[in-house]
DNA sequence: CGAAGTGTTGAAGCAAATCAATTTTCGTGG
DNA sequence: CCACGAAAATTGATTTGCTTCAACACTTCG
């Protein structure tokens, strides 16, 4: 939250002071399903979760990655039914905060402001994987993801040196990419033989993060990391 | 914003008497472009307008369509720059409030709610075209997408039996749908062949709801115009 | 050690892109 | 009111990126 709006001392007390009950969950398990009425806002410790729809036919569409430090769904504290499903990729530790426990942070204008920032960033995240969907071939989306993820993963201090870990398997990289396994798989081989990254035992390394962004056309702007004001 | 939230009174009048300087604007006018430093809001009152992206190669993606009611950039209240741009696709009228009359909003906490739940709902209806981008081939999101503007319309009250004013020319519903004009083109006469919409003079009728959702699995929950609570 | 999940490869088919031409519609001025 | 030019819509022919289907190899783990 820090990357977007200025806390003060006090603030920070305020939100360490939360009472946390954190609760581990295996990986794979729907925390949120489609449809369901809206409960407790889940804030993600530690781990990799999704948001994802899938749709009659059971094609499913990945719509967002969780990284820690993400709300699984703070619009629960408005909306009265879920419109997507959310669930763990990996072990995962959540802390579940009641709505009165949000609302009672609206009290503090730079904490609202904070949350306000996160749920803007989530959107814009969402903008730039609609306009990949709709305008980027398949290596380019694969190249922007990874660049998007280290960016992501770096500002929360779980990159070292251009690498991270990013336990998706191809079937899932697919659901996030809008492509088949297969493609996805053979989008990998092509950013591999370029040289630009390397991507085994569930690590991305970047070895050439430049080349990797020239080609995908990538600027970091959307996510809004750096408070100019 | 009723379609969220309940207002009293009062909280209609705060709105009502808001200082209110609204601007025509002329067709295809950029309001907001890409890296503009953020300074008011926009509120469309009257005209069609969209969010888009423009790719380093060219490409566009529309990535929004903005009709009376909506906020044209309630983000940029708490970003910094603006990461896409906003422009209009008929002559419209809009309103610029600026960030402080924003912020004096949310001393009214139903009117801080249905500022949330407007930028919650632009995001549920992001996530929807993220999932047709990915999912759907080209006629299914064209029947989507007229499936949602039919209901977006009836909800302020701009559609009269199933037909409304859609005044976007293929070049941009291709924009809008991830697509080449002439599949767009193509799309549509599939649509029109199979009796299910009749889309000239800028108009669109919807000739068979039913089957027209049916085509392409549509379900308005994500819009969340129905108040359960 | 075997089974299930995951990753990789090949061949064939198809939806959508591309390229290019033609027709229709529409706004504008004579 | 018609003539004209530009914009928008439509059509056809060809190419291509991605999917589909199927087989096979590798890894992981009970």
């Amino acid at each position: 939250m820090e990357h977007g709006v200025d806390l003060t001392d006090a603030d920070r007390a305020v939100l360490l002071g939360l009472p946390r009950r954190s609760r581990r969950v295996a990986a794979k398990q729907d925390l949120i399903r489609e449809g369901d009425p809206c409960e407790a806002v889940h804030l993600l410790l530690e781990g990799l979760a999704c948001r994802y729809k899938v749709l009659p036919n059971g094609a499913t569409q990945i719509l967002a990655l969780l990284i820690p430090g993400d709300f699984c769904h703070l619009h629960s504290a408005i909306l009265d039914q879920a419109d997507h499903s959310v669930r763990t990729l990996t072990p995962c530790v959540i802390v579940e905060l009641p709505h009165a426990t949000i609302f009672s942070l609206l009290e503090h204008p730079r904490i609202a402001r904070g949350l306000w920032w996160s749920s803007l960033v989530d959107e814009a995240i969402l903008r730039e994987w609609l306009t990949g969907m709709g305008q980027r071939d398949a290596e380019e989306r694969l190249a922007h993801l990874l660049c998007e993820m280290l960016a992501r993963m770096q500002a929360v201090g779980l990159a070292v040196a251009n690498t991270y870990s990013f336990p998706v398997n191809q079937i899932e990289l697919g659901e996030i990419l809008g492509m088949t396994t297969v493609h996805a798989n053979r989008s990998l081989q092509q950013l591999r033989n370029a040289g630009l990254v390397s991507y085994g035992n569930k690590r991305v390394e970047i070895l050439d993060l430049n080349r990797l962004q020239e080609l995908c056309g990538y600027d970091a702007k959307y996510l809004h990391l750096q408070r100019d004001r």
